[in-house]
DNA sequence: TTGACATATGAACATATGTTCATATAATCA
DNA sequence: TGATTATATGAACATATGTTCATATGTCAA
């Protein structure tokens, strides 16, 4: 998998679209323009990213990578109320981040999709390796 | 690479450390929380995600996977502002997300982390798969 | 039933965040 | 030089977001 190469080969000529306010590089627009992700999935995606971009989401699901916890436990290793653990999980759960069981009065939780682990390894590569 | 299960054999156990308001399985937590990732890798790595974690920094992301653009082709592939794009592409730069080359007035963008865009593709892999 | 417990949730508050508008910088051209 | 172009940036504003506190729901024990 080698990164796409585009040509950038276009000379800098005089745009005449209605439109635009002004374009570089016009031939490589139309080109690329229809191949972008649409709109519904670029709100997806980033509704998705935007759930683990937050410390305590992250712990929580830090914690999940190792298995299955209840509430009081995940309040514990993440380090806050178990009022904000349930905010917390009521959004991964509604994302399918995180999945529920229930036995008597105690709730445990999961990890419901094993993408999150390589998402979260991922990023972290990117993180250590910018330590230079 | 499977999945860590971990033991949840454990019986509820009245609990007697001192600073947890309770805990459903002691031995557990002491088991897995040196293995959490420490506080400033949560940090770091909420931060990136927090990145990903808006629509117009997404779309800019998904319209340099096809090459390098300048910024004023950016703002057309995007839809928006020159002004807001290159406030989004400082953020991004920031963070070694995207890279620039400055061609007399010019700057062109480019991916500096290729992991960038497997992240794109893992997290649209999970919410395609949800489409149920 | 009564009380204690585990979790969930609504409202409110403080903070964070993205865009807009105005302006700055720096390069090209007449 | 002066005008125009491409990009960058600061301040301000409106919106979004995470936690806290109070309270609700449902479970278990006595």
């Amino acid at each position: 998998m080698s990164t796409a190469a585009d040509p950038l080969l276009a000379v800098h000529s005089t745009d005449a679209s209605p439109d635009a306010a002004h374009q570089h590089d016009p031939a490589a627009l139309a080109l690329i323009k229809p191949r972008l992700l649409d709109a519904a999935l670029i709100e997806s995606v980033s509704d998705v990213f935007k759930l683990l971009g937050d410390p305590t989401r992250v712990r929580l699901l830090d914690a999940l990578s190792h298995g299955e916890r209840c509430v009081c436990d995940l309040a514990v290793l993440v380090g806050t109320t178990e009022s904000a653990i349930s905010h917390q999980l009521r959004l991964l759960r509604a994302a399918r981040l995180v999945r529920v069981r229930r036995v008597g009065r105690m709730a445990y939780y999961t990890l419901d999709d094993h993408h999150v682990i390589g998402l979260l390894h991922d990023t972290r590569k990117h993180v250590e390796e910018g330590r230079s």
